[in-house]
DNA sequence: TCGAACCTTGACGTTAACGTCAACGTCAGG
DNA sequence: CCTGACGTTGACGTTAACGTCAAGGTTCGA
C-alpha cells in the first residue's frame, strides 16, 4: 500500500489565505506545538493533515477554547491509537471531562440564544404595534 | 404599585463570592459600563438586577463572548422597550445578527463535541479489545 | 483604643494571542 | 543585474481581561 500518494501541499501564505488567518498565526501555532509542517529547504510545507488540524483548532477558537485546550484535543486525536492500557484509560477519562465541558458550553449558548431570540420577538411585537 | 419592595442587596465581596469571581472583576465590569450598582456612602450596593446581569455576562464569557459583546447584549435587553421605530428596527437587525453568530458557534461546538465523543468511543473499543 | 475585616481609588503588572517590524535569503521576470 | 514577491528568524508592541499591590477610610468586637 503506497502511503506516498502525492498529496496537495500549501505554502504558509497559501494556507493562511485559505484559512482566513495570517502567516503569523500559523507560525505561532507551530511554535506552540499544534502543527508541525514539513520543510523544503527552510520553507514550511503544509499538507492536508496540517490543514485539517488547523480547521479543528480554528473551530475550537471560535467558541472560546484557548490555544492550549486546542492543542490538548488535537494531541488526543493522535494518542487514541495508543496500545498501552494505562495511557488509554487516562486519555479516556480526560476525553470525558472535555466532553462534559463542551456540553456545559452548549447549554450556556443555547440559553443565551433563546434569550436573544426572545428579545428579538419582543422587538417584533413592539414594531407591529407601532406600525399597527 | 409599590416598586420599592425591599429587595435583597449584596456588597462587592458578597456578590463576588456568590458569582465565583473576584471583586476586581466586578469593578472592572462596572468601569466598562456593564453594571451600575447603587452606592451607599461610597460603597457599592448590588441589587438582584445587577446580579442577574452579571450571570448573563458570565455565561456569555464561558463560551467565548468578549466583555464588549456581553455589554452590547445586556444593553439591548434594556433598549427593547424603546418606543422609537427607527431604534427598534436597527436593534432588531443587530439582534438577528447576534443570533446568527450564536447559531454558528452552536454548530461549531456541536461538531467538536461529536468528534470528541467519537474519539472516546474509539478509546473504549481499543480498551475492550485489549482487555479481551 | 486598637486591630481585623471590610470597603474605596489609583496605578502598575501579567498572560494569551497574536501584530508588526527589522534584517536577511531566494527565486522569477524584465 | 535588479526589483518585487515570497519565504525565514528574532524581537519587540499591542489588546483584552483581569491580578496585584499601595494608601487610605469605616466599622465592629475584644
Amino acid at each position: 500500500m503506497e502511503t506516498r500518494a502525492k498529496e496537495r501541499t500549501w505554502t504558509v501564505g497559501e494556507l493562511a489565505d485559505e484559512l482566513g488567518v495570517t502567516t503569523r498565526t500559523l507560525r505561532f501555532y507551530e511554535a506552540e506545538g499544534l502543527i508541525t509542517p514539513q520543510r523544503a529547504g527552510g520553507n514550511r510545507v503544509y499538507g492536508p493533515r496540517d490543514r485539517a488540524r488547523m480547521r479543528l483548532i480554528l473551530r475550537g477558537r471560535r467558541f472560546g477554547m484557548t490555544v492550549a485546550e486546542c492543542r490538548e484535543i488535537v494531541d488526543m486525536y493522535d494518542g487514541a491509537e495508543s496500545s498501552e492500557l494505562r495511557q488509554l484509560t487516562t486519555l479516556l477519562a480526560r476525553l470525558d471531562e472535555i466532553a462534559d465541558g463542551l456540553r456545559r458550553r452548549q447549554a450556556d449558548i443555547r440559553r443565551t440564544l433563546s434569550e436573544v431570540t426572545d428579545v428579538a420577538e419582543q422587538c417584533r411585537g413592539r414594531l407591529a404595534e407601532l406600525r399597527g
